[in-house]
RNA sequence: GGUCACGUCGUCUAGAGGCCUAGGACACAUGGUUUUCAUCCAUGCAAUCGCGGGUUCGAAUCCCGCCGUGACUACCA
């Protein structure tokens, strides 16, 4: 059985550069017809932001990341907050205390800092068991509680890195249990994912240098090793750092709040740093869970490409239109569409949703797409007369082929797209205009917009009263 | 300073000694599809595989050294 968790801190929202930890650990437990559990570790008080563990469950939740156990859903291990969890430590660190592995320590954080700046003067390592106090006391509230080094060279294997080593001068006395009572990162996890039964840890390399004093405490406490797995990072656009909040890392919510599906996040994070061999670029949740493979995961870090995710983004909204079809798409697009349709109804933004839908690149973009749709555009007759088509026409020109052009679609039967266009190319010939010019006049004239979709199908959506009154109401402004 | 990791087109990547005059995708450029914008299609641009040595008939792939970059070095996670 795989057992995988994702333990976030609630300091704040998940951005890109983290939700990834939460994607593969899905994908791994999923493939493996395993769990994934969600531990909310929440054990530094000082950086703890309210509402954070919402928004985390709110995040998972869009991308589809269900977690077996944790919040919500509950399970056979709770509490899945650490917060909640101290007597279980406690008792670790008893263990650990009988066992002479761990000892109080009542020296001052000032006197630690002097510690360190020596070494640092001296250009030595700064190791804290070589300052250990000579009689430590009997550990209580209120007083540190540290590990009791015993150091070694370790060998493991890492299921991204590889064969890992590492020499002795690495381990040292790491807090176990803060002042306050509450348990360190280095070791609370350790505890929970032991309890827990987790079988493969999962989180950015950014761990893979203590991993030596995880390995230790493993051993002083007895407990089996689980499998490691280090996470490359994900960098920012720019520098070589890895990408994070100070550099303007958008939230994975900004991005739903922004148009891009679920479905392209999940696409682009995961096959940021993996992939399978193909050369497929557009994969499913589905398809995800079936190839995904840690051996195939990237071990060095990768940038962070906002213009791709949102090609894939566009790619997705195709997708899903052409294979599930309008409802589908439409389902999504709720709260993207302008002021100015609130009053129409589903049936008639779904006909203008089919027709613009190919030039979307993220949701939002149906905001300033489709206004036209909704309501009368202003009329702005600069865009007209210095179109880089229309420039070369003298107004009185202008005037006369979109009269031209009304008498010919008032007399027009049928306002079907295929009549529509019948009578345009039509026009095309009794006025002897190049499409580029003539149709350019009819679609600025109808939409004021940099761009629309074909003639005949806007048209054709917008209805013939209205199509008409439009261009009326042009050729008298000229 | 110490420890560890990483290093193929601008970016994400394929690559397990000959399939590599290094493949795909994004981006960019050009052209095509009876209008614009977008889609779609085609073409092009783009990496002497961080550098230097070795091993080998042959190396992006194996070995050694160097360099560069990053992470960790908290009573943060």
């Amino acid at each position: 059985m795989v057992i995988t968790r994702f333990a976030p801190s609630p300091t704040g929202y998940i951005h890109i550069g983290n939700v990834r930890s939460a994607i593969y650990p899905y994908l791994l437990a999923q493939k493996n017809h395993g769990k994934m559990i969600l531990r909310i570790e929440d054990t530094d008080r000082a950086r703890y932001v309210d509402g954070a563990t919402e928004l985390i469950e709110d995040t998972l939740e869009w991308l589809g990341l269900n977690w077996d156990e944790g919040p919500i859903v509950g399970g056979p291990h709770e509490p899945y907050f650490q917060s909640e969890r101290k007597a279980i430590y406690h008792e670790y660190a008893r263990k650990l205390i009988a066992s002479g592995r761990a000892y109080a320590d009542p020296t001052p954080p000032e006197k630690i800092d002097e510690y360190r700046k020596k070494c640092q003067d001296e250009k030595k390592p700064f190791l804290y068991r070589n300052f250990r106090p000579k009689k430590p006391p009997e550990w209580e509230p209120g007083i540190p509680l540290r590990f009791k080094a015993e150091p070694k060279s370790y060998d493991w294997t890492d299921e991204v890195m590889g064969e890992m080593h590492a020499g002795p001068e690495t381990e040292d006395d790491i807090i176990l249990i803060k002042k306050d009572g509450f348990p360190t990162y280095n070791f609370a996890h350790i505890v929970d994912d032991a309890e827990m039964g987790v079988t493969h840890v999962m989180r950015g390399v950014e761990y893979l240098s203590s991993t030596p004093n995880y390995l230790s405490l493993y051993e002083a406490l007895n407990l089996p090793r689980p499998k490691l797995v280090s996470l490359p990072h994900i960098l920012a656009p720019t520098g070589n750092k890895k990408l994070g909040k100070r550099d303007g890392a958008k939230s994975v919510t900004e991005y739903r709040e922004d148009g891009v599906l679920a479905e392209a996040m999940l696409n682009y994070l995961a096959c940021l740093g993996w992939n399978d061999g193909t050369e497929q670029e557009i994969y499913s949740k589905e398809e995800l869970i079936e190839r995904f493979s840690l051996d195939r995961v990237q071990n060095s870090g990768a940038r962070y490409d906002e213009t791709k995710l949102l090609w894939l983004n566009g790619q997705w909204i195709r997708k899903i239109f052409d294979e599930q079809g309008v409802e589908a798409l439409y389902a999504r697009t709720e709260n993207f569409w302008p002021e100015s349709a609130k009053n129409y109804d589903d049936k008639y933004k779904m006909k203008v949703l089919s027709i613009i839908y190919d030039r979307l690149k993220t949701l939002s973009d149906l905001r300033e797409m489709t206004d036209y749709f909704f309501k009368d555009p202003e009329i702005d007759l600069d865009m007209l007369l210095k179109n880089k088509f229309l420039k070369k026409f003298s107004e009185s020109e202008l005037e006369n082929l979109l009269k031209q052009s009304i008498k010919k679609l008032s007399d027009l039967e049928n306002w079907d797209v295929d009549s529509l266009q019948a009578a345009l190319n039509e026009l095309l010939v009794e006025t002897d205009k190049k499409p580029a010019e003539l149709f350019s006049l009819i679609r600025i004239a109808l939409s004021f917009a940099p761009f629309s979709p074909a003639l005949n199908l806007t048209m054709n959506v917008i209805g013939r009263d209205i199509s008409l009154a439009r261009l009326n109401s042009v050729a008298r402004s000229i």
